[in-house]
Parts: structure tokens; C-alpha cells; sequence
DNA sequence: TCACATACATAGGCAATCTATGTACTTGAG
DNA sequence: CTCAAGTACATAGATTGCCTATGTATGTGA
């Protein structure tokens, strides 16, 4: 029976130290693909084709940023661009095989880092995390 | 009952990424405070003064991120310095009145934007998200 | 006493991101 | 049909935050 309780202000601080400091530590454990990249692959992968604006507003980054990104993505054949044919300004970001994989072999690590540093929870601590987790990406907004 | 399972590829992808967008969003929503200096207040708060090399390996961050850190913070009022009598080489960092202030602040503006996004969450949600706080700042290391 | 280790400071550089602006295309009012 | 205004992306320039490498002062043990 969970207590019914405000969000005070440590909470809120040590939700953000938290973030900041996990955010850190997992920058300095993965120089293999930079968070920014890797939220677009993502992005890509989850919701397929998509315009480099659309792209800034959901990682959420300035639109400059975006171009930036994606150009480095595709010279690295992570993705290729289209010609949007509903609209001839826009280019749609498409994922493509190399970077699905790539997505799949940064996960493999990020799992093996992760469980090293799970290991120091309890299981029931290990739920709380996993069940937080989709909460966590729904408070980044979209 | 919790179903007992593994921590699996995309449940790493996805706490990575939850990590990644959400320090993004707290990026640009608090320009109160950088989160190198935020966290090293906090450090000082937490667990007292503290000397340079101690603050690089608990933020973490290079020893000469933190002399520049310490710096700006000493700069702006909210941290002093202190010679540390045990060592002639070792400084010791001090959280002045004004830097506690200021974390207060800070964490009040913090609990504000939490509350607002906290508010698109089920309560049983928004328990899970304060439960998992403290397994999040452990899971990235001490 | 002196070689080595340690703690912090300084120098120089790199990577990621931003704002401001330019260019190409689309849209809608007249 | 035409052209002014809006939109989508690209480019330019600057800033910020962080790192590695190195220097300087102090401590320590043979």
C-alpha cells in the first residue's frame, strides 16, 4: 500500500542529480556512439522515416544540431536521406540496415555495463529501475 | 509478486536513452545552474568539505574540470577555499551560506518543473519514479 | 638528502551545441 | 497567375564544457 506523498524539493534535487550523474557515467563507459546519435537512431528505429525538423523536436535538439547529426550519421552508412515527395524543402532520415545493427550492438554493450552495475541492487531494486524506466522517457516529454 | 527476469538488451536501450533525453530536457529548462556545479554543491552539502582530487572522483570528472569548477563556483560566492592543515598541497572546498541558498533555489525550481511533468504520471507512477531515485544515483557508482 | 609520489594549477585543444542567417521550396491572398 | 510570406533545411560563427598533457609546490621514504 503505497503512502500517498507530495514531490518535495529534495526529491525533485535528487532526481536531477541523479539523472546528471548517471548521464556521466554512462558518457565516460560509452565512447561508442554519442547520446545524440544514438537518440536519433533511435528514433528512427522506433518511428520510422522522419524529417530532420521532426527529428530536432523530439530529441530534443535545435534544428541545426539535427542537420549536424544526421550528416555525420549517414557519412557513417547509419542512415541515408530521401527526398520527402510530399514536400520538396524536406529530406526524410531513413534508418538504415548497418545502423539497425548498430543500434543492436550498442544495446549488447549498454546491457552488459548495466548488469555489472545491477548487481549491486537487490531484485526488487532491479524492478523498481526497469519499471521506472519508461516513466523516466515519458517525464523527457516528447 | 514481482516476476523474477533478466535485464535485457532493450531494457538497458531504453534506460540509457530515458538517461540521455532526460538530462537534454533538464539541460534546457534550468540554465540556473550548470550540472558540474550543481553536483559539486551537492557533494559539499552532503558530505562536507571536501578536497579537490575527492570532488574530480565523486562527480566524476577530470581533476582539472573540478580546479576550473571550484573556481567559478569560488568566483560566484557559493563555495571557499581552505588550505587543509593535514597537507600543505590539498585544498579544502567549503560550501559558503550563499551556495547552500542556492541549491535550495535551485531545488525549488526543480521540484516546480518535476511537479508539472510529474502530473502526466498515475500516482502508483510517480511512487515508482521516487522510489527509483536512489537506485539511479547508485547505479552511478559513488 | 634526494628521488619519487601526490595535489592542484595551467595550457592547449576538441567536440557538441547554440543563435543568427542564408537558400530553396511551398502556400495562399489578390 | 503572381508574388509576399512562411517553412524546411543548410551554413557560419561563437560559446561552453570537458579532456589530456604538463608544470609547480609539497610531502614521503630509502
Amino acid at each position: 500500500m503505497p503512502v500517498e506523498r507530495q514531490v518535495t524539493e529534495d526529491d525533485a534535487l535528487q532526481l536531477v542529480l541523479a539523472v546528471h550523474r548517471l548521464n556521466r557515467t554512462l558518457r565516460l563507459s560509452t565512447t561508442d556512439l554519442p547520446p545524440t546519435q544514438l537518440i536519433v537512431l533511435s528514433l528512427l528505429a522506433e518511428h520510422g522515416p522522419m524529417r530532420i525538423g521532426e527529428l530536432a523536436a523530439r530529441v530534443p535538439c535545435s534544428q541545426p544540431t539535427a542537420t549536424t547529426v544526421v550528416a555525420v550519421l549517414e557519412a557513417a552508412g547509419l542512415a541515408r536521406r530521401e527526398p520527402d515527395p510530399a514536400d520538396g524543402r524536406a529530406v526524410l532520415i531513413i534508418l538504415t540496415d548497418e545502423g539497425q545493427e548498430r543500434i543492436t550492438s550498442v544495446a549488447r554493450r549498454e546491457a552488459e555495463l548495466l548488469d555489472r552495475r545491477m548487481a549491486e541492487l537487490e531484485p526488487d531494486e532491479r524492478e523498481i529501475v526497469l519499471a521506472a524506466t519508461p516513466l523516466l522517457r515519458r517525464l523527457a516529454g516528447r
